[in-house]
DNA sequence: AATTTCATGTAACCAGTTACATGATTCA
DNA sequence: TGAATCATGTAACTGGTTACATGAAATT
């Protein structure tokens, strides 16, 4: 029955936050609002909604604070239907239309693997990710040099914009997929720079 | 009465593009699926209403190519008021809140400056643009140092790949305006880097 | 006493998504 | 003749935005 819960992408944020600990809706607005996390939304005519939703798919409870007052405190927690939900999302696998469609998606994901994921489902999400942007990158580049001479230059220049957004996604995931694997992988040497 | 349309980023896409040269909506979704252009959507299902919208507003005028036949293809080209809108949104100035929620837009903006804006009032904003991104990042960095020791690492893993958004964002503007000034700007060496 | 902050929500609106529908024209 | 492509659209659904509403507790 409960088969395919479609979660927005504020809705995992949501669940991931409420997986590091349990959240009332104001606590969740509080971190939308305060720090850059509320880039995914905000305000409480899409997060109450979005809790709502959530309950009913049976992925969080709330359970109530201060019974007796008549506007009590609604603290949510993970189900565990929750939880298998959340580390289904985290690891499904990368896919060009994610790097395409939805790179806001994917770097929330990996922001909520600590106390999801393991080490190793971490790493490979990272490789996938890696090898998805290079080749994402390869293509728009193609694009590029074959547009290049009808493009005005602003549009040029906007297109540029796009590739080095993408280059950069590459060098931080390489960067972090050193940073992870170095610290405690296997000790070799970091010797995977370059192709 | 027609005051204040609110012009959509898949609209402004439109917009731009049929500034360029009048287009039929399968010439938009053409663009759209096979440019990263189609970044702003895609689909008829968004392109139509939207082109319907530009009508009702009075920004674009579809005239109609095959009297005859039971489909005709509707060519859309701007009028006057569609080109006043277009520079007017193509010159708003750059506010904080455009970084950080509609960096898009303002790239979309950028790309169609040529043949609507001048070269100065593409200068400054690039320049707003720049000085609105350096105050951002700062912000962020503050934020993470912040928020560090709390955060797991791939939370702050996810943070910085925000920050360096923004920092890539910085360079390619400072690139941008060397090359903008450099080609053909009052020639004075470019001596503005480095604050 | 007044303001701010805690705390929860609803309702109207809007735009985009998915999926479907239609039919002409061109090409194999 | 049948498939692909040109070409235009609609309808149901979904989720986010803005703006509003309510009221208790804490602060000034």
């Amino acid at each position: 029955m409960t088969r395919e819960a479609h979660i927005s992408t504020l809705s995992l944020a949501v669940l991931g936050l409420i997986s590091q600990r349990p959240c009332s809706g104001y606590d969740l607005r509080k971190v939308f609002s305060t720090t850059p996390m509320g880039h995914f939304s905000s305000s409480p005519g899409a997060i109450y909604p979005a809790l709502q939703r959530l309950e009913k798919a049976g992925l969080v409870v709330g359970t109530v604070e201060n019974k007796k007052t008549l506007r009590p405190r609604q603290v949510y927690s993970l189900t565990d239907e929750g939880k298998r939900e959340l580390k289904d999302r985290l690891s499904r696998p990368v896919t060009r239309d994610d790097v395409i469609w939805r790179v806001d998606d994917l770097l929330l994901r990996f922001a909520f693997m600590d106390g999801v994921l393991g080490r190793d489902a971490t790493v490979s999400f990272l490789k996938d990710f890696l090898s998805n942007i290079e080749t994402y990158v390869v293509s728009l580049q193609e694009h590029l040099n074959a547009a290049r001479e009808h493009l005005p230059p602003t549009g040029r220049f906007a297109m540029e914009n796009g590739i080095e957004q993408y280059e950069m996604q590459a060098r931080w995931a390489r960067r972090v997929l050193g940073e992870i694997q170095g610290i405690q992988g296997n000790q070799r040497n970091s010797k995977e720079e370059e192709s």
